[in-house]
DNA sequence: GCGTAAATTGGATAGTGTTTAATATTTATA
DNA sequence: TATAAATATTAAACACTATCCAATTTACGC
């Protein structure tokens, strides 16, 4: 409840006036009690963030599903679709950094790994069988692509540069990868 | 001096414990002074981060001036070379976030946009003449890729995954591009 | 030296994350 | 059921923050 109320409040206001205050407020608790349940700020925002990605795995499984025969191509709008649609809480994972001393809580890994997980079985896919050991590193090298591409649309560096289409821009780089490995191995 | 005084506190403590006041402290300087010369937050953090961008780019000049024949290695390395060794500075050019009804001053632009102006004119420089009038597009494309790498590899996410080479990561990415392109037009 | 303009100050305001001692509530035990 | 122990919640205090602005100091041309 508190991290639903959290990321309610994160997606309207973004991570620059994010408050935990206003969260407890939002549930009539106070910041006291929030304190006692995450123990931190820090907290607090990783597990928002994890909802966030959950989230995010979830429209793009059903991206992937509602997509048709071109699973690439709704892996790749999938992965624009949620981010457009939830700016604030999209951009959020990545304005917070956490401390240098700090790691992350091993479940949180797991949550947010899913995301990953579900790229590299479609690049896998998308791969002849011979070359399929190649798919994770593949897979991370193409989520990073795509999330570039992403970033620079979301905080306006492609509207800028005068780009109208970044999500197609992001497709092809990932299409020519794809067809490279395929033919090159 | 007080953009310059400010780039290093930015540089030493990051964006998230970055203060205005301290900026003002480090020169002797008091906090209302400070607001009278910029006028508010946000336009403080555009001129250290304007500054970033400006060293930013002479590094990657010289990368290119002493990369030998490789420019595109160069290039990738300059980008990646450059971020690992001022990671908060370089953080904070994306962690900062304008106000939706604020513009960015046009002289920021413009400084800001000969980053991206060097790498149009490589990617230029890489593809037959035929096909120059499209190394902006892609260009914009190829910075992409690499930013998105180079956030991955400084956020950690690489390294969880067990990626060890992010800008070799890139750099195939971006030569993969590049011959596609030549090949097919 | 004088007067105007610019630069600088420091306090006030309203917010922030964080801690803590006291209080209230729930749970479990005898 | 009555009491003791554990848990949850609170409010206040602390040390910060950005922002604003009236008052003061400094600088400079005449």
């Amino acid at each position: 409840m508190l991290i639903v109320e959290g990321h309610k409040h994160m997606a309207e206001v973004g991570f620059a006036r994010f408050s935990a205050r206003e969260v407890a407020k939002r549930i009539g608790y106070t910041i006291g009690t929030l304190y006692n349940v995450f123990g931190s700020y820090d907290r607090l925002l990783i597990a928002i963030n994890t909802r966030t990605f959950v989230l995010w795995t979830d429209y793009i499984r059903k991206a992937l599903d509602d997509g048709g025969e071109d699973r690439i191509r709704a892996l790749v709008e999938g992965y624009f679709g949620f981010a457009r649609a939830n700016r604030n809480a999209w951009m959020a994972i990545y304005d917070h950094h956490l401390p240098p001393d700090f790691t992350m809580p091993p479940e949180h890994d797991m949550l947010r790994g899913e995301l990953t997980d579900v790229v590299v079985a479609e690049v896998a896919a998308a791969l002849p069988e011979a070359f399929r050991d190649q798919a994770p590193r593949l897979a991370r090298s193409l989520v990073a692509t795509v999330h570039g591409h992403c970033t620079f649309d979301l905080n306006g560096s492609f509207a800028l540069m005068g780009e109208r289409d970044p999500a197609g821009l992001a497709l092809s780089r990932v299409r020519e990868s794809l067809v490279n490995a395929l033919e090159r191995g």
